[in-house]
RNA sequence: GGGCGAGUGGCGGAAUUGGUAGACGCGCCGGACUUAGGAUCCGGUACCGCAAGGUGUGAGGGUUCGAGUCCCUCCUCGCCCACCA
C-alpha cells in the first residue's frame, strides 16, 4: 500500500482481481449452509441512481459477511428488460427497444461493477432474451391448463387519444398523463390469471412471513380485503326474481330501508315503464365516466328510483329499489341492503333523497339512539339490536350468526366471503414484452378462444421490425402490424391461422427470476429443480416497499404455482424482506431534474471513492428510513476511511516484524496491550452481531470507535504493544470489509494476507477479551442518578452496595433518610429507595 | 374514512429483555502543527445555571424502585388503500 490513499487505483486493481479470482461465484463450498442474498432487479435505464446503489448496498453487505463466515452465498442480478420506458423512448427516438436496453446493461453493469459489488456475474439474466421469455410461455400454457390462465372480457381504461389500454397509475384526474386526453372503460377481451384461487392460502401465508416488515403484510391483507358477510335474496315485489345482495352487517337488516344496484342493464330492466328513460339516461352517463370520475369518494353521490321495489325479507316491508353511482358492480354481488341508520354512505344518500332512516341498534352499553341528523351522529358500530323482531335484544355478532343460519335455512341466502382483490389481467397492447403464445383459427375456433402454441413450438419469438413503422404509438398493438408474425398456421388443423397479438405484463417475468438464475442455462424447465432444492427459498431480499402489493404479491401467488408444478420445494419465495428507505436530495425534497438535487453515483464514486459511496450511503442511517443526501456526511465518511487509511499504514513495518498474538504467552498483554486487544476483540463481537440485525449504521459506529481508540494509543511502545497493534489493524481490516472491501483488501494484504479479506474469512472474537473485569455501576437513589462507581466484574451485590455507600455524592444523598429498599441490577446499577 | 409507521440535541441518528438518554458522524467552539489551511491531530459541545444543582426523548395521564422503551387519551407528520357494502 501507498502513504496516499489513491481509491481510484485501489479499486479497479480490487474489481480486476475479484473477478479474476472469482471471488463470488457461488457453489464453492457444497457443503455448507447456503445463503440466497437477492435484490430486485433493476429496469436497465440509462444511469443508476442513489436508490439502486442503496438496494444493491444492503444486500451486499450481507452477501460479504456470509461469504466471510463460511456459507455458500449466491448473490446473483439481471436484466428485467421488458417494459414500457423503452418502447416509449422508442417511439420518440426511433431506436429499437433492444438496441437501446442493450446499451443501457452494458453502462449499468459497469456502474455496479465501479461500486464493488459482489455479484456472480456468472448467472446473469435478461429477461428480454427468448431463453428467458420462451418459459414465461411456458408457464402460460401450464397454467392454462390448470385453469389458472383464461380469457374474458373485462372493464379497462382506454385513452381515446393514444387508443391503447393504460394502467390505473396513468389516468390522472380521469385524463391520460401522455396525452391528457379523456380516459374511459371499455368492454374488451384480455387474458388474466386466475390469483383470487390463491386469496386465501396468499392470505394465510403472511401469518407466517414473520420476517416481513409489518408494513408490508398489512398492504397485502388489505390488497386482498378479505370479507366475511351474507349473500341475501330480496324478492321483487309484484313480480318474479329477487335481488341478491351482499352485506357484513346483516344484523342491521330490520333497518334497511332501501336497495341500491350498480348502475347497469340490470338496473335499466328492473326499472318501471315510466322510470326507465330516467334511468336508462342514467347508466348511460355512468357509463361515459371512468372510474374515479363515476365512484371516486370525491364525487358526490347520485342516484335515480327504478320504480320498482323489493321485498326485506325480515321485514316482509316493501321498499324501493335505487340505482346509483356509489355501488361498485365488480364488488361483492353488486348490490347493496341500505341501511341509513347505521351507515355513512346511506345516510348520506337517504339524507339528499328523502328515504327514510330506522334506528335499529343501541350502543353496546344499553344507550338507545337518536335518528342522526348529521354524518358524525351515524352510529356504524356493533351494538345491541333494537326494533328487529324475534332479534332484538342480541349483540351485533349473535345476530349475524343467527340470521346467517336463518337465510341458509329458508333458501334465502348464504354465509358467504368477498374478496378486493380481483384476477390480474396482464394483456398488454405493446411490442416490448413477452408474446402470448396463441393462435386464433376461424375454422377450428370460431368464438376466438384462443387455441395454444404447443409446448415444443415455443418460444413465440418477437419479429424483427421496422421500428418506425412498427413502433408509432398509434392504432393496432404493434404485433398486428407486422404480417410475418401474425399469420401463421393453426396448431390443430394446419390452415391459415393469426396470432395473439398482445404481449404479457412485465410483472411476468419478475415472478419466477430468482429461480431462473439458479441455472441460467438450462433448457429442460424454467430452472434446475434440484438448485432450487439447495437454494430456495431466498433467504433475503432487498428492494423498494413500492412493489407491495404488486410485484411482492405476484411472486408469492406463482410461487405457489411453481410448488404445484413440482420445479420448487416451497410456497414462499422469500424468507425475509427488507424494504429500503428512499435517498432524497440535501433539500429533502426527492431526487429529481426538476429540483435540480440529483446526485448520481458516478459522481460520488469519482470523487471519492466507491469505499466512501458505500460507507457513507450505509451509516446514514437504518435501511428502512428515508434519508436526506448529505455532502458533509459524505465528506466525513471519506475522512474516516483516511483515517483507517493512514494508521494502517503508519504500523505496516513495526507490525509485519512483531508477528502474531498466537506466538506471545496471554499473560504478556497487559496494560496499552491488553486494551488494544480487548477494542479489537469487542469491535468484532459488535459489528457481527450488527450486521446480522442489518444495522449497518450502528456497525460502522462501531468500526469508527475502534479506529479511534487505536489512534488514542499512538505509537506502540513495547513488542507486545506492537503484536496487539498487528492483530487490531488485521481484524479492522476483516470487519470493514463488508463496507469498505477495497480499502480492506489492500491493507490485508500489506499485513500478510495473500488474497481477499473475504477469503481469509469473519475472525472470531476472544470471549475472554470482551468482558471487562472492572465494571461502571449506575448508582440511584429513587431512581435518579446520583453517582457512578468501578467496581469488579464479579462483585456481588453487598460489595457493590458497600462502595456505593462510600461515594461521596451517594452519601450526601442518603444523609438523613431510611433505606427502605435496594435494588440490585447486577452489571448494571444499584438504586436505593430511601424515604 | 380505514390500515400501518414515525415523532429523541443545531442536523443525521444511538440506546438486546424496562436499568447511567444522546454512542458514532456532521456542524459549531477552542487548541496544536503550519508561510498558509476549507489538510491533519487533540479537546469541548442536550438545555438552564458562575456553580451547587435542576430540567429533559411530540402533549397529558398511568403502571413501576426505575419508562425513550409498557398501558390509556390526545396532537403532528409520512406512507398505503379508499363510496369495498
Amino acid at each position: 500500500m501507498n502513504e496516499r490513499y489513491d481509491f481510484s487505483t485501489v479499486e479497479s486493481k480490487w474489481q480486476a482481481r475479484w473477478e479474476k479470482d472469482g471471488l463470488f461465484r457461488s457453489g464453492q463450498r457444497p457443503t455448507a449452509p447456503k445463503k440466497y442474498v437477492l435484490e430486485m432487479l433493476p429496469y436497465p435505464s440509462g444511469k443508476m441512481h442513489m436508490g439502486h446503489v442503496r438496494n444493491y448496498l444492503l444486500g451486499d453487505v450481507y452477501a460479504r459477511y456470509y461469504a466471510m463466515r463460511g456459507h455458500d452465498v449466491i448473490h446473483p442480478m439481471g436484466w428485467d428488460a421488458f417494459g414500457l420506458p423503452a418502447e416509449n423512448a422508442a417511439i420518440k427516438e426511433k431506436v429499437h427497444p433492444a438496441v437501446r436496453t442493450q446499451e443501457n446493461i452494458v453502462f449499468f453493469k459497469q456502474e455496479m461493477i465501479s461500486l464493488g459489488y459482489a455479484y456472480d456475474w456468472s448467472k446473469e439474466i435478461n429477461t428480454s432474451e427468448p431463453g428467458y421469455y420462451r418459459w414465461n410461455q411456458w408457464f402460460f400454457l401450464k397454467m392454462l391448463e390448470k385453469g389458472l390462465v383464461y380469457r374474458r372480457f373485462s372493464r379497462v381504461n382506454w385513452c381515446t387519444g393514444c387508443l391503447t389500454v393504460i394502467a390505473n397509475e396513468q389516468v390522472k384526474d380521469g385524463n391520460c398523463e401522455r396525452c391528457d386526453s379523456k380516459v374511459i372503460d371499455k368492454e374488451m377481451p384480455e387474458w388474466a390469471f386466475r390469483i383470487t384461487r390463491y386469496s386465501d392460502a396468499l392470505l394465510e401465508g403472511l401469518d407466517h412471513l414473520k420476517q416481513w416488515p409489518e408494513r408490508i403484510t398489512s398492504m397485502q391483507r388489505n390488497w386482498i380485503g378479505r370479507s366475511e358477510g351474507v349473500e341475501a335474496e330480496f324478492p321483487l315485489d309484484g313480480r318474479e326474481g329477487s335481488i341478491r345482495i351482499f352485506s357484513t352487517r346483516i344484523d342491521t337488516v330490520h333497518g334497511a330501508t332501501y336497495v341500491v344496484i350498480a348502475p347497469g342493464d340490470r338496473a335499466v330492466q328492473l326499472a318501471t315503464p315510466e322510470e326507465r328513460p330516467r334511468v336508462q339516461e342514467f347508466v348511460e352517463e355512468m357509463a361515459r365516466l371512468s372510474k374515479t370520475e363515476r365512484a371516486g369518494e370525491m364525487t358526490e353521490k347520485r342516484g335515480v328510483f327504478t320504480g320498482a321495489h323489493a321485498v326485506n325479507p325480515f321485514t316482509h316491508q316493501r321498499i324501493p329499489i335505487w340505482t346509483a353511482n356509489f355501488v361498485l358492480a365488480e364488488y361483492g354481488t353488486g348490490a347493496v341492503m341500505a341501511v341509513p341508520a347505521h351507515d355513512v354512505r346511506d345516510f348520506e344518500f337517504a339524507k339528499k333523497y328523502g328515504l327514510p332512516i330506522k334506528i335499529v341498534l343501541k350502543r353496546p352499553t344499553g344507550e338507545t339512539l337518536a335518528v342522526p341528523e348529521t354524518v358524525e351522529q351515524v352510529f356504524v358500530d356493533d351494538g345491541v339490536l333494537v326494533d328487529s323482531g324475534d332479534y332484538t335484544g342480541l349483540s351485533s355478532a349473535e345476530a349475524r350468526a343467527k340470521e346467517g343460519v336463518f337465510l341458509e335455512l329458508n333458501g334465502k341466502g348464504k354465509r358467504t366471503v368477498t374478496y378486493r382483490q380481483k384476477d390480474w389481467g396482464f394483456s398488454r397492447q405493446r411490442y416490448w414484452g413477452t408474446p402470448i403464445p396463441i393462435v386464433y383459427c376461424d375454422r377450428c375456433d370460431p368464438k376466438r378462444e384462443g387455441t395454444p402454441v404447443p409446448e415444443w413450438d415455443l418460444p413465440v419469438r418477437l419479429p424483427e421490425i421496422e421500428t418506425e413503422q412498427v413502433l408509432t404509438g398509434k392504432g393496432e398493438p404493434p404485433l398486428a402490424k407486422v404480417p410475418s408474425f401474425l399469420h401463421t398456421t393453426c396448431p390443430k388443423c394446419g390452415g391459415p391461422a393469426t396470432r395473439e397479438v398482445e404481449t404479457m405484463d412485465t410483472f411476468v417475468d419478475s415472478c419466477w427470476y430468482y429461480a431462473r438464475y439458479l441455472s441460467p442455462q438450462y433448457d429442460r424447465a424454467p430452472f434446475d429443480p434440484a438448485e432450487a432444492r439447495r437454494w430456495l427459498p431466498v433467504d433475503i431480499y432487498v428492494g423498494g416497499p413500492e412493489h407491495a402489493v404488486m410485484h411482492l404479491l405476484y411472486f408469492r401467488f406463482w410461487s405457489r404455482v411453481m410448488k404445484e408444478l413440482g420445479l420448487s420445494p416451497t410456497d414462499e419465495p422469500v424468507t425475509r424482506l427488507v424494504t429500503q428507505g428512499i435517498v432524497n436530495g440535501p433539500d429533502g425534497r426527492k431526487m429529481s431534474k426538476r429540483w435540480g438535487n440529483v446526485v448520481t453515483p458516478a459522481v460520488i464514486v469519482k470523487r471519492y471513492g466507491a469505499d466512501t459511496a458505500r460507507t457513507y450511503v450505509l451509516f446514514a442511517g437504518p435501511p428502512e428510513r428515508d434519508f436526506d443526501w448529505s455532502d458533509e456526511q459524505v465528506e466525513g465518511a471519506h475522512r474516516f476511511l483516511k483515517r483507517v487509511w493512514t494508521l494502517a499504514y503508519h504500523h505496516r513495518a513495526a507490525c509485519a516484524a512483531a508477528g502474531d498474538p498466537e506466538t506471545v504467552p496471554a499473560e504478556r498483554f497487559t496494560g496499552r496491550s491488553l486494551e488494544m486487544r480487548r477494542a479489537a476483540h469487542k469491535c468484532v463481537k459488535r459489528v457481527g452481531e450488527a450486521i446480522e440485525r442489518l444495522s449497518f449504521n450502528t456497525a460502522i459506529a462501531g468500526i469508527m470507535e475502534l479506529v479511534n481508540a487505536l489512534y488514542a494509543f499512538e505509537a506502540p511502545k513495547t513488542p507486545e504493544e506492537e503484536v496487539a497493534m498487528g492483530e487490531a489493524v488485521r481484524l479492522l481490516a476483516a470487519v470493514l470489509t463488508p463496507f469498505a472491501p477495497h480499502v480492506s483488501d489492500e491493507i490485508g494484504e500489506a499485513y500478510g494476507a495473500t488474497g481477499s479479506t473475504v477469503r481469509e474469512g469473519w475472525p472470531d472474537y476472544d470471549p475472554a477479551l470482551v468482558v471487562d473485569d472492572v465494571l461502571p455501576y449506575a448508582v440511584q437513589v429513587n431512581g435518579k442518578l446520583r453517582g457512578e462507581i468501578k467496581v469488579p466484574a464479579h462483585a456481588a451485590e453487598d460489595e457493590v452496595r458497600a462502595a456505593a455507600e462510600s461515594d461521596d455524592k451517594v452519601k450526601t444523598a442518603l444523609s438523613g433518610k431510611t433505606v427502605r429498599k435496594v435494588v440490585f441490577v447486577p452489571k448494571r446499577l444499584i438504586n436505593f429507595v430511601v424515604s
